[in-house]
DNA sequence: GTCGAACTTTGACGACTTGTCAATTTTTGA
DNA sequence: TCAAAAATTGACAAGTCGTCAAAGTTCGAC
């Protein structure tokens, strides 16, 4: 049937126009001000064909969180992807996830509201598969660099200790960090100045303490750092300087 | 004026009366289910009086948040203050901090939409210095045991990072990972089964790392944690046995 | 082409929110 | 005792979300 695989595209075509509605939207009247009657007024549809896209404004949400974390899987892809030791390529998606977090700061709170488990349980069934197995993939490409330090022989996990707990930890760490640090807490006045630079040299050091090879006594990891501001991911923080919004 | 301060004293009785209801009615309802006309019945005024005593829906929150962390600064001093070494009081207090979550799962969660950027804003400026110096002082009784184990020579801080700095990134751990384990991913299907059990373990890991004196190979903390969760703060797990709603 | 069935789109509507404010009640101090 | 000040009230305006009967459109069979 030819007519229904043409529906579909419109079908999907028009969520995309919904999503990207959306998304401008959240830019310019922020996430209070977000509402689906403005999400239609913008798509230029009714409000019932926006609920016929999405069951409810957290499954708006949803869908904007979901492509929020398949860009954030490319820029992972990529750091995993340097042709670098195991370790850099950490710091390499370390500084890809505060890249993203500076490049799309509303998609980011808006990931974190959907992590809050009252919000994500309004969610359509389909939306939280799709965004369960974006989450799963961004895992699986920070894992794989963990597990090819192992099978490198780089780093020995402590007993007791698997990569996936390992990489929960530093998830939850980088996530913490960010997430405190756009919560509008006054670190400054508590003696915390840079965030990411504290988190870097943190991070630099808890790795050294589990002895990942080559430890940073060895190795000039802000070179690498360097590198990566300057040539991997050079257009980025380009965009960033010209758009500081 | 002795009746300015009889006023002071019923405004101030009042107030935590609008709050014990909010809390009831945060159990009861949720927060979404959460609206300032339920709190005016529950508390029996008008909407017009609540309104007298918070500026809007985020100050009542700010209110019970300013409660939550006054609680959990009582459970930090205790772990602070307890006759032990320095690292053994941090792993105090770390429990202490898994022991709030989950003696106040909502109140957790309150604390965590309130360090949201937008909603934050929103809170009176008297909460919100409250609020603050009341972060400062939870914060301020960790630091403290930090600088106790620098004082004490069992922890060197690495070069270029303070105090300050080391307090920020264990909290940015603890948060994000109990941020991460109420948003209902489901982390066990991803390899990570226990959080808590998993977060001790890597910490264990980090501070040894760290080298922080006396080390895990030269010293029983699973003992320490045995004893925290048998005497130290038993009436509080068995309050968590008891009432596991 | 034509036509009826199936599908899509629409926006007025109900039920709920938050926050306001004129009118009413209570308290105060002379 | 009583008028002025302060506190309390709840109807109301403005704005949400999500629904659903009615209007409009597309489809395939003839």
């Amino acid at each position: 049937m030819n007519i229904a695989s043409r529906k579909q595209r419109e079908i999907a075509a028009r969520e995309e126009l919904i999503l990207d509605c959306a998304a401008r939207l959240l830019g310019e009247v922020g996430h209070q001000g977000l509402s689906m009657d403005r999400v239609a007024e913008a798509a230029e549809y009714s409000k019932g064909t926006i609920y016929q896209h999405f069951d409810c404004k957290e499954d708006l949400l949803a869908g904007l969180c979901l492509r929020s974390s398949r860009d954030l899987y490319e820029l992972f892809s990529r750091a995993a992807g340097l042709p670098l030791s195991p370790r850099e390529r950490l710091l390499a998606i370390a500084f890809a996830y505060g890249l993203f977090i500076r490049l799309h700061p509303l998609e980011f709170a808006n990931m974190q509201t959907l992590k809050s488990a009252t919000v994500r349980e309004k969610t359509s069934e389909a939306n939280r598969c799709a965004m369960q197995s974006a989450e799963a993939q961004v895992l699986n490409t920070v894992t794989q660099v963990v597990r090819d330090a192992v099978s490198d022989g780089d780093l020995v996990l402590p007993p007791g200790i698997t990569c996936e707990e390992l990489v929960f930890c530093l998830w939850a760490t980088h996530y913490g960090a960010a997430s405190l640090a756009s919560s509008g807490i006054p670190f400054a006045d508590y003696g915390v100045g840079n965030i990411a630079d504290t988190l870097r040299k943190y991070m630099d050091d808890v790795l050294d303490g589990f002895n990942w090879r080559p430890t940073s006594d060895k190795f000039d990891y802000a070179a690498t750092q360097r590198h990566l501001e300057e040539h991997v991911f050079h257009a980025e923080l380009r965009r960033l300087d010209t758009a500081p919004s």
